[in-house]
DNA sequence: GTCGTAAAGCTAATGGCATTAGCTTTACGA
DNA sequence: TCGTAAAGCTAATGCCATTAGCTTTACGAC
């Protein structure tokens, strides 16, 4: 019988398929195990415990968040540079909910060096992103948690089914956007 | 031996306590068994499962925070109601940080007709404090999809961990507050 | 080509958890 | 006083993560 010749990164890359096949199951070591085709304990060749398999999930979604707001943002500025950093965080998080879920910090487990580091990446895009004319640097960090509360926030409520009302969720997102950025001016 | 009298608001009663305890803590009936001072399956005779507890939890969480949104509101308008209930919402979050978290629907699992309501009936409170002075009606839907975006959104990253740096955490959310309420002009 | 070895995989066992079935006992009203 | 429904129990099942320790494969050194 032929070896099923895993190695962490296709573990990783295994459990992110999982996770957009059914945004909403579990990560489970049995369900990688299963779709790998290998026994469970197999696994832990390769990743240490299941917490650090969701640490890896992690910094793939954060890295590709980041990712996708490099691109969206590359050659814009301004208004229509936090649009496109909004709008690109968001279309992420639709295309891939489980991970974008699994993205998100457990709170009370403690991140690894790795997937903080690609926190801090993704934050550095958003503070490029916000600066505008007359914003004092010392409300730039302001700003930054600003902006990541508005748009992960509404992500989030998306996510969970949070907008009852049929109303057009697109455009409440992108005037959640403009009013967020017009409200920038209050920093002074 | 005495009964333990458990009755099913006793044993949400108790995972709340839990909850306050150790906010990081999984909800569990094995803990809320233990505390209860009874064995595991009894739980079932108040609960149909693990999910109905945590729908129950989740409905205690929201409707705490919808009261402490409209004592915080009473007698205030405008800017200042909607300061207010942006405070209390977080205020509260940081008061019992396990219960805001357990409050927010797991996405993919349904919500019970009462979980439901509760949360109406703090959409309801926030709608009533986002009316300002020339918002169209037709963008009522968007102002509380934003307010609610916003807030959750900060207190979920800052529960979290997710605001590393030590910039003082206070002002950054009032900042938020001011940042949308002025915004919101945009809304025409 | 042969062989030694480290990595990759396996089975078996343990312990935590939710859930179900079915029994016993308590409290309380007729 | 006694019958009954609810409250509690033990036992059993099944899923999951984790650990220990064994077997086998691949691959480089000779």
């Amino acid at each position: 019988m032929p070896r099923a010749g895993l190695s962490r990164d296709a573990v990783v890359a295994l459990t992110v398929e999982l996770l957009d096949a059914d945004p909403h199951a579990p990560i489970t070591l049995a369900a990688v195990a299963s779709r790998a085709g290998v026994a469970v304990p197999s696994l832990y060749k390769h990743v240490r415990s299941l917490d650090e398999l969701r640490d890896a999930v992690a910094v793939v979604g954060v890295t590709r968040l980041a990712d996708a707001v490099a691109d969206a943002v590359a050659g814009a500025s301004g208004r229509a540079a936090f649009r496109a950093a909004g709008r690109a965080i968001r279309a992420e998080a639709r295309a891939h909910p489980g991970l974008y879920l699994a993205s998100q910090p457990a709170p009370g487990r403690e991140a690894s060096a790795e997937l903080l580091a690609a926190g801090e990446r993704a934050v550095a895009l958003l503070a490029g992103v916000v600066r505008r004319e007359g914003l004092l640097a010392a409300r730039e960090v302001d700003a930054v948690r600003i902006a990541r509360a508005a748009v992960h926030g509404f992500v989030l409520l998306e996510a969970a089914g949070g907008f009852g009302l049929p109303d057009d969720v697109d455009a409440s997102f992108d005037r959640l956007l403009d009013v967020v950025w017009a409200g920038f001016a209050e920093l002074g």
